[in-house]
DNA sequence: TTAAATTTCGACCTGGGATTCGAATAAATT
DNA sequence: AATTTATTCGAATCCCAGGTCGAAATTTAA
């Protein structure tokens, strides 16, 4: 007889443990700065047995991506699927992404703005972002097209606005995370709807 | 004698060519990715001369992050002297960062993305920084108080705008740069300036 | 032309951190 | 209870990339 299912789940709650604390030395110390040592100390194992786990340094960052990546996604989903209008659905989703940036805060950034600093061999979360940004893409075309938003080229819109909601919930030192309402008011405020706004 | 003006003026021109070697590996390998035998190969030296003009991997990057800051700042100053409303010269900032990021694709990037990613000892550059996100701070404040901008939070109006115009520059794999009438457009079309648009 | 100063670089050296080993402990299976 | 399997970890290895050395080449100064 092979493992039993409780044995892996204990499995995966121990390397569900060894990401926690790699996420906090890759926070605090950076992707380099981080060694195994710290990493082990920080997650409460002995070095090697984060080798028992883990294939790799590397494969201990990967797998914290793609966790996260998975999670977003799974999350967003149901936000997605529900048939609202185009500027709506793209409100709910901005609004349910922050509401895991602020479930995990340091996560979200780190899952964003990591990958751009370093070269990983396999990067399977890269298909979650892309489906996420291909979903964003289109509610704004759809939106654009139904003159919920200002007529501008989608594809601008989607790297101004990209922009703009990473700034909103990286950006800057304050302390309290940005909140649902402010969101949706800074939004409405500033990218008036063209119906609304006669 | 001691050193002549012209040997001052080579020597200048080395450690910019260095520089300009760096900043390619960098981007290429990532900030750690690159070694320095990479980065002389790629400036055409060996790897001591490097050592001759910079005394650690770690003083590169900081003077390319300073040489780039206080070319930004240096550019803005005329923009920021020149007393046009807010608005006007907040278009206009943007504007000329704009043209800076195409002038040196991918410096910019580099100079906005990778300070969060790595902890220097030194980072004289960040008082430029500082001193350019106050001015659009300042920029924000008056133009909601004059009435040029909705009235929302100056603090979150940086956020979103300051991320906004990082989307717009950067995100996205869009090969050709933002033009400058780009950002124009966008701005006024997005951000409805309340004066005009009733 | 010679001496001094500047610049260049290949060949080490070295420390630190990733990875592996092998043995010990604990848990499951018979 | 004995045996097999899963888990843990300290210590040892190994490798790489930053940094140094000292000698050579080149340039400037006399």
């Amino acid at each position: 007889m092979s493992i039993s299912e409780r044995q892996l789940e204990e499995r995966k709650m121990r390397q569900e443990r060894i990401l926690a604390g790699a996420l906090t030395v890759f926070k605090d110390k950076g992707l380099e700065g981080a060694t195994m040592d710290e990493i082990a100390n920080s997650s409460g194992f002995g070095k090697a047995t984060l080798y028992y786990y883990f294939k790799s340094k590397e494969e201990v960052l990967s797998a914290i991506l793609e966790d996260g990546w998975q999670n977003i996604w799974e999350s967003l989903e149901p936000v997605i699927a529900e048939q609202e209008s185009p500027r709506k659905t793209f409100v709910n989703v901005l609004i349910k992404i922050a509401e895991n940036a602020q479930a995990r805060p340091g996560l979200f950034e780190f899952l964003f703005n990591v990958p751009k600093a370093i070269k990983l061999d396999k990067q399977p979360w890269k298909d979650y972002q892309h489906r996420l940004y291909a979903v964003i893409q289109g509610l704004l075309e759809d939106g654009v097209k139904k003159g919920e938003f200002p007529k501008v080229d989608p594809q601008l819109m989607f790297k101004a606005l990209g922009g703009l909601f990473m700034g909103l919930v990286f950006m800057g030192d304050r302390k309290e995370p940005v909140t649902n309402k402010d969101v949706e008011n800074l939004l409405n405020e500033l990218i008036t709807d063209p119906k609304i706004n006669n």
